[in-house]
DNA sequence: TTGGCGTGCCTAATTTAATTAGGAGTGCCT
DNA sequence: AGGCACTCCTAATTAAATTAGGCACGCCAA
């Protein structure tokens, strides 16, 4: 009701704020994408900002803070990106696994600078806070909840249990991502010799393990 | 023939080399696997080794010189383990493979610290000389062939290529290994929610990509 | 309307790590 | 005996993270 257009001085406040953390998370993340995740520098992002290095911790209270920060970040863009891709379109089964394993390999060539903040950890030093690990707990669990449901909509062959599947499936999806951001990284969904090859190994899975009668004893 | 029982001083001096280089390289594969790859710290070893820091520039030239010297160590150990993997037994095709995956497990496994080093580079500034880069290659490029002649073993359906099938058996490798590491890098081959998933990996491609009649068109 | 306080920024100092400079001791070899 | 190579040391230097302390501005309550 008492929303004027103009800003209150406190909410100005607030936004220019926000609008700081948002300029130092750019050019974080920026160096992040140039000279490696492990690279970052608080005097280069306040060199880009135009700010005296220690006026960062106005913002950030350590460099960790400002990882922790980023890990979030990137946990919810992650998120957002995965429950996207199970919203975007009603298909079950194989065919929504492949979009699905589409949207993470998506997202981490968008982000390569996030995937590895998320999914290689190797920063000295750096764990993640508490808050943040539960976030990104809740996220792996949303996304291992989709993929279940899509797997169990494929009725699997019991030559693997659901479970099985599902880190088959996991382990798959991340040495096909790393593979492919350490091989191509500037190639689209796809393209290159391990962004190619989404396709196939849905057909794998689907071979090997859709219910019909046993192939082959062990 | 001029061999007496005490080596010449300059043997000996050699020697007293060769042991120094070697105390330094297992102080900072320690601190590598207690802190993570990236915490590498002079001052740290040359603390655990009783010197004082700078004398470390008498063995390697920089850190960076001590983490390419440690890049080639882990390529002959990594290139060691897979040759022995491939001579260890006769038995061809999925057999084959399924040994191989394994030994790859096993060797990371035993040297999480050469794995991260070798296969997740994320040391900042770190960049394999070329001579270790073209070693590394050859190592790769062995285990290419290997693994190449192991799958032509197993006469693949042409659904796959064989270079196809190589690389999606690359990336089940690499996902397999590193999830096993990052969620139980206690557990030996075989246990642990990811360490346990390799013959089943096997199976599926197997079961996926034998030859015999197409299943199901696309 | 004014004094106090929070906010945002700065400069200066401290600490830790990598690296360089320069020197001393030891032993080998001519 | 002199010179040199090798190994180690102490004392800088440099870069990065962080802390201390100060200044200015604007808001806000008395």
């Amino acid at each position: 009701m008492a929303e004027s257009k103009v800003l209150s001085p406190k909410q100005r406040r607030q936004r220019n704020r926000e609008e700081m953390i948002d300029a130092i998370v750019e050019a974080a993340r920026q160096i992040m994408r140039e000279q490696g995740v492990a690279a970052l520098n608080l005097n280069e992002i306040a060199r880009a900002l135009g700010m005296q290095t220690p006026s960062l911790y106005e913002y950030f209270a350590s460099k960790m803070a400002l990882y922790d920060y980023l890990f979030r970040v990137g946990t919810r863009t992650f998120r957002d990106a995965m429950t996207r891709a199970g919203e975007g379109q009603d298909s079950a089964g194989w065919d929504q696994a492949q979009h699905y394993m589409t949207a993470y390999l998506e997202w981490s060539i968008a982000n390569p600078d996030l995937f590895k903040l998320l999914f290689e950890r190797h920063i000295p030093g750096f764990t993640p806070s508490d808050e943040s690990m539960a976030e990104m707990y809740g996220a792996l669990d949303e996304g291992r909840q989709r993929l279940e449901a899509g797997l169990s909509a494929a009725r699997l062959d019991p030559v693997v249990t659901l479970e099985q599947a599902r880190d088959i499936f996991i382990a798959l999806q991340h040495g096909i991502t790393a593979l492919h951001l350490a091989n191509n990284p500037e190639l689209p969904v796809g393209q290159g010799r391990f962004g190619s090859l989404i396709p196939l190994v849905i057909d794998m899975m689907r071979i090997a393990w859709e219910k019909q009668t046993k192939r082959r004893g062990s």
